[in-house]
DNA sequence: CTGTTAGCGCCTTCAA
DNA sequence: TTGAAGGCGCTAACAG
């Protein structure tokens, strides 16, 4: 049997195939008896809008993409990104929209696939992630006209509206923390320099311990690609220098195991000799021993509101920033006093 | 500037609209000639197909589903699904063919989804992972006549064709490597047992070490959800009872982490006293200390054998499995001989 | 408040 | 070989 159409809705409850859409999709134009006997025959013959037909004629694909410039390696090690879709579907499915999902090489190539999605109508706007420094982004998106929200930090360049976390104020919080348990000089293995988020946890552990100002010295920022093995070279040069660290905070969960096993190696305890923070909790930080000391973020509410705030602006809605509130620490075994 | 239809391309040629459908199509019905004259047209214009339309047209989405029913922890603790994922993509991509995500609660969502997407015409077909005893999937499938492919097992139902790995061979190489070291006393801690893929892996494990045939004593295999408690749980009953194994093979890597703190804990060394193995090679099977011993597949490819045995199906090819080869296993520090 | 009509952009018959 | 015409299923203008 053929999948029933408007049409067959019409002939079945005896008028026109307008009045079934204005019924169908709850707008005046119908009198309320009528829109009962056409919802029962869309009902009784199991009617379902097709939507290619809706996205031909409504002109919206009911579609939002999600490119993530990222190595499958290191998406898939961490939690982060599974949550942040979790949430983003969420928020999607109660609006009957679906998410394109796409890996992608390099910004270019993010590009590119922005251009085709566009072009192609596959998607009536983008989240974007990974802001970066000098990001050529925001600006192909403007010149493209196409819609788009900036999960991961506010625009520098004040074209997309942003959803974020605070960084900076949750990187104060970590500061606050080791400080209280007495330590002095903290070091930062943080990711590539070119994303904002990273550059941003730097500047502010600079801020938070610039020398004089709150009794810690000048902190050490080591930059890498996220990977375990480059979390562990970072904490091999740290460890080894002659004023070493006391506690090293990590930009993400991957390295501080590794920097972890390389204090050991080094002949050095955690947290007696050095303590370790990791910057996003997940399995890997409670399998540990000690297990981690980590900042807790809501991956999957901060997808909900990014895609909210995508169709927000799908509905011609201005566009807003939204900024998270801190997110929380949870302090484990591999944080203590510094040696006396 | 309104985008560029195929009767812009049309008009600019000098030609009718079917002309250029035709010339673009790559089918007969236009000379050479103009063919050419078309196709600098739209490139001149920038023309790309509009998929609603098409999809409207050809009756096809020219999208393909990817529903997941994990949480999303588990997910994203494993490298498995992004590299699954990547190759799936790479392969879509490469027919102008979208992904469609999902991440689902349970098999019933899972069906539920498929329900919707058919009826919505939003792909045509899925890819199904994780097949299961007694799995509702296929037959659901099948009712609703959706295309499918098994990602992950010959369809016991006989009903989807499949793409898989051989885990029977796999855990047979397993056990080599360990009886060759001299391991007699073999367990197994092995995902849920609805999975099919860790039934066969259990089956097989029992298989090749039946008492009296190999020279190893009967196995025992604990099941668990997947996460690390359970590993840990499972690992710490294992090495309680009186004749403990010299070795256990896990059905990941997070379980084997877990498994060789636990083992720590109890005062035993790895591989020193017991050896330890795990199904599935990433990041965190190389940060440990000991590095593990792992079974590693292709993942990637293995999506994309997956995607194109779909595509082909929606092209009308008759439905084929494909098995793979059996993955290598990549011997690190965790194996050694048993003790004395 | 209702129903008719004409597209949305593409593909594919049919005649010419 | 080409052009005109119609349909895919839905929505949004119109008139009635």
């Amino acid at each position: 049997m053929r999948r029933p159409t408007i049409a067959d809705i019409a002939r079945r409850a005896g008028v026109s195939s307008a009045a079934v859409s204005f019924a169908l999709n709850g707008r005046p134009g119908v009198s309320e008896h009528t829109r009962q006997r056409i919802l029962a025959a869309a009902d009784a013959l199991g009617w379902q809008p097709n939507t290619a037909a809706r996205a031909l004629s409504a002109k919206r694909a009911g579609a939002v993409g999600l490119a993530v410039a990222r190595p499958a390696r290191t998406l898939g090690v961490e939690p982060f990104f599974m949550q942040l879709i979790s949430g983003i579907q969420a928020e999607l499915s109660e609006r009957a929209n679906a998410l394109l999902f796409h890996l992608v090489e390099d910004v270019d190539a993010e590009i590119g696939l922005y251009r085709k999605w566009w072009a192609e109508r596959r998607v009536d706007g983008v989240l974007v992630v990974d802001p970066r420094t000098a990001d050529p982004r925001p600006a192909a998106l403007r010149a493209l006209g196409m819609p788009a929200v900036l999960a991961g930090g506010p625009d520098p360049a004040g074209i997309l509206p942003g959803v974020w976390i605070d960084d900076a104020r949750a990187m104060a919080r970590i500061v606050a923390h080791l400080r209280e348990l007495g330590h002095v000089r903290v070091a930062h293995v943080s990711g590539p320099s070119g994303l904002l988020h990273t550059e941003r946890r730097s500047a502010a552990l600079h801020e938070a311990t610039r020398p004089g100002a709150t009794g810690t010295t000048g902190p050490t920022t080591v930059t890498t690609d996220f990977s375990d093995t480059e979390g562990a070279r970072a904490t091999r040069s740290l460890l080894s220098a002659a004023d070493r660290p006391t506690a090293i905070v990590y930009d993400n969960d991957v390295m501080a195991v590794a920097g972890m096993s390389v204090a050991r190696q080094a002949g050095l305890a955690v947290p007696a000799d050095v303590s370790i923070v990791a910057w996003e909790d997940s399995t890997l930080c409670r399998v540990t021993h000690p297990t981690l000391t980590t900042l807790s973020r809501d991956a999957s509410r901060f997808g909900a509101t990014a895609a909210g705030r995508l169709l927000a602006l799908l509905d011609g809605e201005p566009p807003a920033d939204v900024e998270f509130d801190v997110p929380e620490l949870i302090v484990r075994e591999s944080t203590a006093p510094p040696p006396a």
